[in-house]
DNA sequence: AGCTAAGTTGACGTCGACGTCAATGTCAAC
DNA sequence: GTTGACATTGACGTCGACGTCAACTTAGCT
């Protein structure tokens, strides 16, 4: 069985091309004018509102335009669909998503890094450390979007670019482990048979793994213990160990 | 913000209640005859052809209906909706894949588990085989069924039904986990200060994630390389470490 | 054979979301 | 202040999926 997906089709949300084969130029341009620029905006932000109360598939684009405070023929001058629109905003927000866990996190741990090694960083306690922060950061920016995460989660299940950008975030996230784990191996702090892509990939996978149970599918949790357990057994399972085995 | 997610409507599939009130008896009864019995089976396997080739959305009543021969008056029979068929078709298949996973695994190491301890099964050597045999089988029974575990995703994102159903395969996996943490911790092998609960969840989320990403978002993975390195985070983790630390 | 309850059929009406478009409005530049 | 490009408006036609239902078939029982 190869790697699937059900309706993965290519046009957008839920694939059922327009039977009628005329189709409309699709508005891949920015607007023009400073006007609509800021339509632009509110329906971004109009987008954002319905989507996150109804989601995604019972969201209307009569709704968005509504919310927006404009007429419903205007969505169509900025965005050709509800996808479209959609893509937009997932884009956009994943961006700054982004910038927030980079920023507060130096290089190493976990979900974030991004600096050369500061010196007098190379102890197994201030990678734990590092891990820790990184962690913390990622479980309160998921609760502080969870909403967004669920429809991206979503949207991924049936859109094809979504699912590209969801390949993406992941990568990179991935990325920035891989380095902090081959780091840590270069410094002699983690066993260097390990696989440092793979073990990464399990280590993200973990940790947004459990926050998507605990926000998403409303599981029973306690964040600082949640963010603790994440932590020590990230660590452990490299070899950071602060509790060596009983 | 609440646990929320998008489009958690009470209804079925992408919640738009039909305007006209009149709701008519949905088959919640298994049918009568003999007769009745065979079509339900052929409407549940059509569904399933057709789930896995269209996706959940894009799979239409009357696709069922052809999938299986029988005119599209007649899967009102059986089912009430497209979704009503969906979950029949998942609770029955995670009813099985559940077996499956169970048998050939005894109590312990990973998402497996349920029998009494085989007495010399208590070294720290012997864990580690189990959770790599349990983690294999899981591995392949993901493999075997990316399809219907990719469905199950896409359909807990909108219906409150299905997503009960996955909480409860979670917690099914979690507790058993958890039991197996409790075990080792009785015996001495894994830290008394662990707090089972959360590392169960830990785990799972990390080998179903990981597992979900190879399979259902295509990332590039070699299936032995990936059951090692799930292995050997897993036991390192809880300090069955067969790798001390370099 | 005749009766009845269960099941089958497929054409039909309904409904809601979408995307269009002709008329109208806005604004900046000349 | 006139012009023209760009944007707004909202009523309208289209379309496809759904669920119904009245007529018909099947099969078990007497």
């Amino acid at each position: 069985m190869p790697p699937t997906s059900p309706g993965a089709t290519a046009a957008g949300g839920p694939t059922r091309p327009p039977a009628g084969a005329g189709v409309a130029a699709p508005p891949t341009t920015l607007p023009t004018t400073e006007r609509g620029r800021r339509q632009r905006e509110r329906l971004l932000a109009a987008a954002r509102v319905v989507f996150e109360r109804d989601g995604f598939l019972d969201a209307r684009v009569t709704d968005i335009s509504a919310e927006a405070g404009v007429a419903h023929g205007s969505f169509y001058t900025y965005f050709g669909s509800k996808t479209a629109v959609f893509r937009a905003l997932l884009a956009a927000t994943m961006d700054e998503l982004y910038d927030t866990l980079r920023v507060g996190t130096a290089d190493s741990g976990a979900p974030t890094a991004d600096a050369p090694a500061p010196a007098g960083t190379r102890s197994a306690e201030e990678a734990v450390r590092r891990v820790e922060r990184a962690n913390r950061r990622f479980v309160a920016m998921y609760r502080e979007n969870t909403a967004l995460m669920a429809l991206f989660e979503q949207v991924t299940t049936f859109d094809p670019e979504v699912r590209a950008l969801r390949q993406a975030a992941r990568e990179r996230m991935v990325g920035r482990v891989r380095h902090s784990i081959e780091q840590l191996q270069t410094d002699g702090l983690v066993a260097a048979d390990l696989d440092a892509e793979y073990s990464a990939h399990a280590l993200v996978a973990m940790v947004s793994g459990l926050v998507h149970y605990w926000l998403v599918l409303d599981g029973d949790f306690e964040e600082e213990r949640l963010v603790a357990t994440l932590t020590r057994l990230w660590t452990t399972s490299l070899g950071l160990a602060p509790t060596p085995t009983v």
